[in-house]
DNA sequence: CGACTTTTATCATGTACGGTAAAAATATAT
DNA sequence: ATATATTTTTACCGTACATGATAAAAGTCG
């Protein structure tokens, strides 16, 4: 919301995800309800995963990740993250 | 296992997640036990994880990620791929 | 073989999930 | 602003299963 861009990048909370998700769907104009046909999920889940549910299943999340058309990248913390803006170097943390 | 180099990058499922993090546990030989420990975790649950488990919980998964040192990327499909600009897929000792 | 690692099994507790409807929150229009 | 439409959240309920701890079994490696 800060200002109507998404910053995909890096998550490390159910938190962070759910928030980042649902910001992407909104900038896609997409309801939950589109989002629960498309991937055959409750709108209940959905809502709740959006919300930074923890014990969300993963199943579940993967495939609502999918249905809206983001991909889900793993790799060794600190490996040259993929293109996209900045890199954003804030980072600090044990 | 198959070639020694663990193939970081997307992720479609449960399972793929699982092997990928299992490979990379075990090419930096560590044992369940021990992120057992570090990160607050039952060898149970790192053990169903790891094989792909699809209902293992959103937030311990991403504990278990984080405590093996690895990094979840969110990005909409179809933007260049984590691809390490100088090659390095594999780091030194801290 | 012997040492180490992973899987399995048991038990009890807690809760995720879907479907549905109603309530609450947002957005859009008049 | 107020009304109206749309979207999201919440509450029920019952079924099913995730989880940790522990011990034993099974698998792996040198």
């Amino acid at each position: 919301m800060t200002n109507g861009q998404v910053r995909y990048g890096a998550i490390r909370s159910a938190g962070e995800l759910g928030r980042l998700t649902r910001a992407h769907r909104k900038q896609r104009k997409l309801t939950l309800e589109t989002i629960s046909g498309l991937g055959n999920l409750s709108t209940r889940f959905l809502s709740e995963f959006e919300r930074g549910k923890e014990t969300a299943e993963l199943g579940k999340v993967l495939l609502a990740l999918h249905t809206l058309g983001l991909e889900v990248v793993i790799q060794p913390r600190g490996a040259t993250p993929a293109r996209s803006a900045p890199t954003r170097v804030n980072q600090r943390h044990a």
